[in-house]
DNA sequence: GTCTATACGATGATAGAC
DNA sequence: GTCTATCATCGTATAGAC
């Protein structure tokens, strides 16, 4: 038995790491020193584990978004399947729920899902366009099927403008959940604000605005 | 007439340095140096006229903020005296006109507008809460003169829907700015996206969200 | 196979000489 | 004010211990 004090799992300890503090300080902000020193690996650690820096940062978003994506999708098909069976189009709040609901449940129940949330929210409105690039590889299969099912629900919208209407929900959406990373937006409270009341807030906003006109 | 060779505007070179090295690199990740010799003046000379770097900021924002904030006060309380004057409710589109209709002209006609207004966008998701905390200072006030002419239109809803309602809109108002100034939205065409169909895609969205249920 | 200690070249800030 | 030598810190690479 040879075992030192090893980890239980250095790529797991840098992954956990990376993802909290990317979302504090940044991408950039973010030294690989800092990563492995909250870590307690070694600095070459990153580099025999997962080759770049950037390939963390891929790693990092993939290990989340994967199974967020896979819940997703499956409750994005069953929507679209019920409506096939029964020949009717796929009902807009429905698609709408069952993208949403998922990604504010994900937020509040996984761990460390906070902070991977507020990191991604962030890369829309970064300077640098590194993390922003990695997480559209991720998501944008997930967006094309979400705006085909929206092009399903609504048959009388162009293409365009689903597309931009659906740009105006995500917006909402992050927005939404920046505010909730920041607790210096004081003049409101948020005390009874769990996924339950945060979903049913949002929803009928958002699917009004899809069907708007 | 002792006269060097001093720049027509010192102050001014610098302000416009700053504004576009903010957007593009970030608050901290800009430093004086970088500003001063954009704007080709001595390193001393922001602190003598700004004191700090954080009132160099302040000055930024104010620069763009209070013009633009007169006009959407005064479109905003048009509409609420016309609707007064005929004891009528004003109108929930009306006042989302009010406010949406300048932002984004004043983004496309004045200069160094859209580098100001992608800092702001930044600044809601953005890990370091400095320039977040002095634009909120100066949109507090505008916010709440929105906040309480929105409750006239929508007397119905509560106080806190209302809220959370316009923090949707503001949501999708800044993604929308922020996709604009990311050309690495490959997906889409924005050939024709001028202030009037950006306007004209995003009023009906956000009304119908607004008046929701 | 994993992990550590250490080194390398690049970049950017700093400070002192002029 | 400008220039330049110096220093800190970055991501990355590698040789060798376990």
């Amino acid at each position: 038995m040879t075992k030192k004090k090893s980890q239980p799992d250095t790529k797991q300890s840098i992954l956990d790491a990376a993802e909290f503090l990317f979302a504090t300080r940044g991408f950039r902000g973010t030294s690989l020193r800092a990563i492995t020193g909250k870590a307690n690996v070694n600095l070459a650690a990153v580099n025999y584990h997962f080759g770049s820096k950037e390939s963390l940062l891929a790693e990092v978003i993939k290990r989340r978004i994967l199974p967020l994506n896979r819940i997703r999708r499956q409750r994005l098909e069953e929507v679209r399947e019920t409506a096939h069976k029964t020949g009717k189009k796929p009902d807009t709040k429905d698609i709408l729920y069952a993208f949403i609901q998922p990604t504010l449940q994900f937020r509040e129940t996984e761990p460390g899902a906070k902070e991977f949330m507020t990191f991604i929210g962030r890369s829309f409105a970064d300077p640098d366009s590194t993390v922003r690039r990695v997480f559209m590889k991720f998501i944008k299969p997930m967006f094309q099927l979400l705006q085909e099912s929206m092009g399903e629900a609504l048959p009388q919208y162009p293409r365009n403008q689903i597309f931009w209407r659906l740009q105006f929900t995500i917006g909402a959406l992050f927005h939404t959940l920046n505010i909730c990373s920041n607790i210096n937006m004081e003049q409101l409270t948020m005390d009874d604000l769990n996924t339950c009341t945060l979903t049913d807030l949002i929803i009928p906003y958002v699917t009004a605005g899809m069907k708007a006109k």
